[in-house]
DNA sequence: GATGAATGAGTTTTCATTCAT
DNA sequence: AATGAATGAAAACTCATTCAT
């Protein structure tokens, strides 16, 4: 009957439906990034979200099923604030392009403060279905990191490195603000602006006085 | 009786103890390692080394006891190997020296990958103990980059920027290393070599070509 | 929603919630009663109920929580039927008072038998708890008992004596029959009315001969 | 070889042997009476005797082995001092006689309160023989009590009533002042005279008021 | 005899999931 | 669809007893 054309009442009703889902989404979000995979029961969620126990059974297969919801969730947020930002002939300059992205990055991490969280903790432990996909999410910001570098390379404004490497420097410095954010320091207000044209100083233009001294350490 | 001065055969059993304890400490390490803390249960533990139940709890107040001695041993380790470079008069060129630092570090992160993988994944959950630990841990760490960045500063070497957030960037490229090499990529032989330059060149020179295209782009 | 205006199902279900809970509760009281605390298992318990392991759970907090729930309510048992007893004009005469309580005591006692035996054996060793609620309990006794005496005293009903002493002789008396009821002979069929007239019998004239003995006695 | 007629040295080591055992006797005592059965481990006595754990087995068969050896000592020792009342001819006046024993009791209770501690508490739950063995110790003090009160009517100087409920009736008091002793207020020092007078005071002469000179004792 | 490390059966408790109403 | 009582497998931890040295 309700596979039948969906008329007003199963309309309200899948609606209704659908709004269920996101509440218990919510509430085990909440719990996911303030307690952990492992602290967080499901008696916490149904708590927090007012239904019954069998109730959450009836959307969410499992407290692990539940769990990778959110994570491919925000790692869809993530991905789709990355992409976005390519070197090519019309386009703004990288240097601008990137102090966008990681600008938009770090608002996003910012914005889903838990979320973040789910990735950056847990790691291991969930099974290898968790491990996957972070590693899958991982390695395509990684790649997408490395082209830009090769672009960049290509068109002469980046020079030359190893960019396998460089990536990875460029992706641990964007986790470490992802975590400071989410776990280190959830509570005070972070200054985004300065964080990430900090970021971006130190990635394009390292630690060392540009000229004089770069002879005399040699 | 016991408590006289140690003759031959109490030496041989507090030798003995020790080894055993030695060799619970490593079966744990490598199942917490490849497990995870929850993943990982006491019974696997006296599994792996080959010991009856009670005998654990000879050795180790509780599961999370080991966990936490395993946890401060790696933080020990790392610490006295990041500990030592300073720069100062009549000391190496602060490049040389980080150089040698960065190398010190990985060397000792794969040395112990899987006691690094403690640090790296379990972040929360473990209680509120673990968690202070980590913090204090990586706080110390950022606390020494600083102090090293603001020294270069000082002595002219090191250009002028926002020494907080640049060294939350090295921190981060080091972390993602770590995790590099114990989590996402555990088989394959990694380049220490290789990684410690690529690391020190990223961080030092950045992204960014040095002279001509910095005009242009601007 | 459950939380509206009771309907008949959650009056149906509740009321069935408090059947299981007595139901867990009555099995605990045989086995407690029969074997002691110690000699008392959880895994006892739930067969004697016919339930799963973790339904105990769902109904009481421990094994401890269970058995101090059964304690106090004997004790409150004990102390309903015992207070009551008052001399003061307009009342009967209190050696029928007493014969009346020590009545009622002795039956609620015999009523009560596997809930009694919680109290006169268990009386160390289950933590601080137990021990302090068993000592308030016999105190209260104690206290009113010599109050009664006192108050028997001043009427001039009776005698002179050290009534902190006699109280203790009395509470010791009644603590026999309770044992003597509940532990030592549990299955015989035993007179409480012959019980009660010559436990009080020998409270109120002790065992000497009247007049002519208590001469060449002393 | 030990088993040949006992030399010097045999007789040296056996005494060597029956100190050792008392010792562990000893701490096991202070325990038991202290914190009970189930609140006293094996490993507390070895620490308490200064012993290795395998030595107590050497002495001791079993931890219940080593509790029933000190309850038996604590009800040979109050046995020995309760018989020896016996009225007759020759013998002096029961009352005289009775004060001495209830003396008697209770300073052997005071001087043996631990021991004491062991009979008027663990009652159930250690097994049949445990039980069967207190059983039989009362029922001999019941006896014996029974036989004085009939033995003193036979002669005149005990008033008819129910000699098996009265000589519950004396035994619960008993009881109840050993408890007193040992459990209630085992650091209070204790004053046995005032207690054994008025004791006997109540076991002889009841509360009331004597019915002739109810009037006149005013 | 003495030692104490090792044992492992047995205990309590937890919690994700199911299912009758 | 919603409920929440019931489930039971699995986990951590205890402690009396044994046995090789």
């Amino acid at each position: 009957m309700t596979e039948a054309t969906e008329d007003g009442r199963t309309i309200r009703a899948s609606a209704q439906r659908e709004n269920r889902r996101t509440e218990i989404l919510d509430a085990a979000l909440q719990l996911f990034g303030r307690k952990g995979y492992h602290g967080t029961h499901v008696s916490d969620i149904i708590d927090g979200a007012g239904i019954a126990r069998g109730t959450f059974y009836l959307y969410f297969e499992s407290k692990s099923a539940i769990f990778l919801e959110l994570l491919d969730r925000m790692m869809q947020e993530l991905r789709s604030n990355i992409v976005g930002v390519e070197a090519g002939p019309g386009r703004p300059p990288m240097e601008a392009q990137l102090v966008d992205t990681v600008h938009r990055i770090l608002n996003t991490v910012h914005d889903n403060r838990l979320l973040t969280g789910l990735i950056v903790r847990e790691a291991v432990g969930l099974g290898e279905e968790v491990d996957e996909r972070l590693r899958e999410f991982y390695a395509s910001i990684l790649t997408y990191i490395r082209d830009a570098l090769e672009e960049g390379q290509r068109i002469g404004i980046v020079r030359e490195f190893d960019t396998e490497i460089a990536s990875m420097c460029i992706l641990g410095t964007i986790k470490q603000f992802m975590e400071q954010i989410v776990v280190i320091d959830p509570s005070r207000d972070v200054d985004i602006d300065r964080m990430a044209l900090a970021v971006l100083d130190f990635s394009l233009r390292g630690v060392l006085q540009p000229r004089a001294s770069r002879d005399t350490t040699r």
